[in-house]
DNA sequence: TTTATTTCTAAACAATCGTTTAGTTATTTT
DNA sequence: AAAATAACTAAACGATTGTTTAGAAATAAA
């Protein structure tokens, strides 16, 4: 043993975290990255191994913010009212952070989109799915709705969350309600 | 007077907007560009000023090729049922080209949306005003709806719009058409 | 056919990108 | 206190970015 780490790995990925969210990926530099998170691009590159690293574990970061939210939605029972909850708390998290904007997983998932990035994509289907897979299951909740109607909406909803993201980013926080009521008055 | 120009500006730039659509901006490079297009680095800066030019100069070609639909839009005067044929008529120009995924207007605006660039963003925003503005005089000629009510559906198209962007690069045709419908059981 | 002008090719430009390395500083173990 | 080890700083790396330039090729006007 020598020497220790004069940095918490987690704090300075949830600075890389913020930068990302701020910046996208292609637009945060390595000079940036080392300005934000406080430390010499030799130690990014032990802990993390390259920017592609920093990026995963600052979406690791994210999820992990996201969690709670996530985990009252899955735990929650009351079908399209606690969707709504959590349209509404995505919301949240975008207003307390001020110079965020969007939402990290979809900005990301637009961002790469157009890109060849295989872990990248296949992180961001798998988010996607798992949504829809999350709406589908409270859905089912309500025994008046068919499966067929139930796959349409789900389908739905995920787009809508697409809307709900760039809505977050311009729109003032009454526009955002509305939009969000008006979807939910469709389901 | 002395040699002529070996190209036709409107038909490398032609080139030009596929790819950035293709790729998006960042990820266009000018060594790229000079392939696809067919001319020399030289020819590219000489006709359009930098990167930034040729690009600028995309976008007007795809407002170009985008121009019939619009007009058509414009023009029409059956409201709601006009405002849904424009959402249709957006899908089916994503799918005759089938390399270029989604809008590149909406595709842009998402790239640009974390980059300080006054130009394309005061672009992105006068044609989200300008959509929502159309929106809002197809909406007004239903008699029965107030105008709160218009401006809030409005909105919501224009939103809705990007939610359809992301659907025309990975849902199905079928999915697609499920979103239209949806989205229009509401207005 | 010569001269003037423009476009062409191809090489080079400085700046920045992500990444690596050499050498110093600090801390633990012997 | 000496040796070993790990993390630090800071400079340099090659590759690629957008952009410019020098010189050859081509064509219009004289």
């Amino acid at each position: 043993m020598a020497r220790k780490k004069q940095y918490i790995e987690e704090e300075v990925i949830d600075k890389a975290m913020h930068l990302f969210w701020r910046n996208g990926y292609e637009n945060t530099s390595m000079q940036m990255l080392e300005k934000e998170m406080g430390i010499n691009k030799f130690s990014i590159y032990s802990s993390f191994g390259n920017k592609h690293g920093i990026f995963l574990e600052s979406i690791k970061s994210y999820k992990n913010k996201t969690k709670t939210m996530f985990d009252t939605f899955k735990n929650a029972s009351n079908g399209v009212t606690d969707i709504k909850q959590f349209f509404n708390d995505s919301v949240a998290i975008g207003f307390q952070n001020n110079n965020e904007k969007g939402c990290l997983v979809t900005n990301t998932y637009n961002e790469f989109s157009l890109i060849e990035d295989e872990l990248i994509n296949k992180q961001m289907t798998v988010f996607m799915d798992n949504l829809k897979n999350l709406f589908i299951e409270k859905l089912r909740l309500d025994p008046k709705k068919d499966e067929d109607t139930i796959q349409k909406q789900a389908n739905f909803l995920v787009l809508a969350k697409h809307g709900l993201a760039a809505a977050t980013k311009v729109n003032s926080q009454k526009e955002i309600e509305d939009y969000i009521e008006m979807t939910f008055n469709n389901i």
